[in-house]
DNA sequence: TAAAATTTGTACGTATGTATA
DNA sequence: CTATACATACGTACAAATTTT
């Protein structure tokens, strides 16, 4: 009774297959309840921990989501699970560390700049005036010193929200999370807080202004000092750490 | 013996962030071996179910990978868990479907254009040959009617290797994947693939050629037969299925 | 070729912690 | 507060796959 289709050899990707099609057949949204653990049994054929496991499994990539003494519910699939991997590949390997990092804030930079048309177009006054807010929030907390991550982020959200791509949205919140772990995880500390803050204020008002090249410059400046602190600290790192970097030339 | 430190509520995360520990300590590499699973029952001091479920979820992250009769190995670390995430999302929801479709399509060009630059100043004589004889070979292979699916794969891939960001390699990777996943589940079969085909080799003439202008026009040249045909798509499925779409507006 | 050892996969049973009614 | 339903955790035994002898 379990040698059906020869496609997933093993017991715990069938288990697996089948759950997801239970929520793809019956069409269940994120939130919604699964089959307790004995019913998935039951009506898979399998056993506890191949349920189980299959469950983990689906858990990790947001798929389902588990409350303890609840219940087994979908997921919101969220990019956490892209989050986890991203963030320990970081922390793995010596002077890689900054590359993951690196990479990252790129990435951000290439996106904001390259919807920049598409945030001005779809930047509402309701919009502005929250992002406005939000900048001035984080220009009075680093003026005390202080830091802004929740305004940060929160900003960095809104401004992609209006341009319709809810894949970038996720995108660029997966990446925040990232660097944001990976760089308390190193102790970074940015001095240069009050110049990023001003950044986000210059982005506001060059989106109002619908200025597309003085957007993409205030986006520029706004990763710069970040980008520049990364490249102190790998070659900081790789000063103290002189390890011998793999040449792939002959 | 189990309420040590507080963080972790549950035993699972313990035992998850255990090994992940393991890892970074000790350093590993993608396949270095781990403890078998006795081995790490006794040094963790949880049971096989925990051990086991927590492998689970560092299996669905590739953080490790699991060779049945083998052993326990740390894993490639790539991106498979967002492409499983990202491909149910998009088998979900009714007219959605289309949406992540259009996102990923969008985000790969955006980052194409965007790298455009580094892609004309990385583009060295061994990979040029090499993007012309793909390119060619998808003209043959379009022409006669075929499909040209790893061609394509490796055309982008090799296209974004030489700008020295590995993580846009893999999110390119990732989101063909999710693609090709997606198209060919809907059956998106193209009509225009020799549209596609020839785009690619203009791309490579543009890119040799260190024309700007040129290049961008010739990689949005080479989306705009997926964009197009996606959007055929999304209004014959909202002819044939009028859902009532959300409205979050009052 | 084949058998044995190692390692992961599957199954079942039982007890415990947790959330809801 | 009690009761119920559920997930969590542990332990053991056996099956399947891989490598080595």
């Amino acid at each position: 009774m379990s040698e059906r289709d020869g496609r997933p050899r093993t017991a715990q990707l069938q288990v697996v297959e089948q759950i997801k099609s239970y929520i793809l057949d019956r069409r269940l949204r994120a939130g919604d309840p699964l089959p307790t653990e004995p019913e998935l049994m039951d009506a898979i054929g399998a056993s506890r921990s191949s349920v189980r496991e299959a469950i983990r499994t689906l858990s990790a990539l947001d798929i389902v989501e588990v409350r303890h003494g609840h219940g087994t519910f979908v997921g919101s699939l969220s990019l956490s699970a892209m989050v986890e991997s991203l963030a320990f590949r970081s922390l793995l390997g010596t002077t890689t560390d900054y590359r993951v990092l690196s990479d990252v804030v790129s990435i951000r930079q290439l996106m904001e700049q390259g919807f920049a048309g598409m945030i001005i177009d779809g930047l509402g006054s309701t919009e502005r005036t929250k992002l406005a807010d939000l900048a001035q929030q984080m220009c009075d907390l680093a003026d005390r010193g202080k830091p802004y991550v929740e305004q940060d982020r929160a900003f960095h959200l809104l401004l992609l929200q209006p341009i319709g791509n809810e894949l970038v949205v996720q995108l660029t919140g997966a990446f925040w999370e990232v660097q944001s772990r990976v760089a308390t995880t190193l102790d970074v500390s940015d001095r240069n807080w009050q110049r990023t803050a001003h950044a986000h204020v210059e982005i506001v008002d060059a989106a109002a202004a619908h200025d597309l090249d003085r957007l993409q410059l205030a986006i520029e400046e706004h990763y710069a000092p970040v980008k520049e602190q990364i490249r102190t600290l790998a070659t900081l790192a790789a000063d103290t750490d002189p390890l011998p970097e793999e040449r792939p030339g002959a």
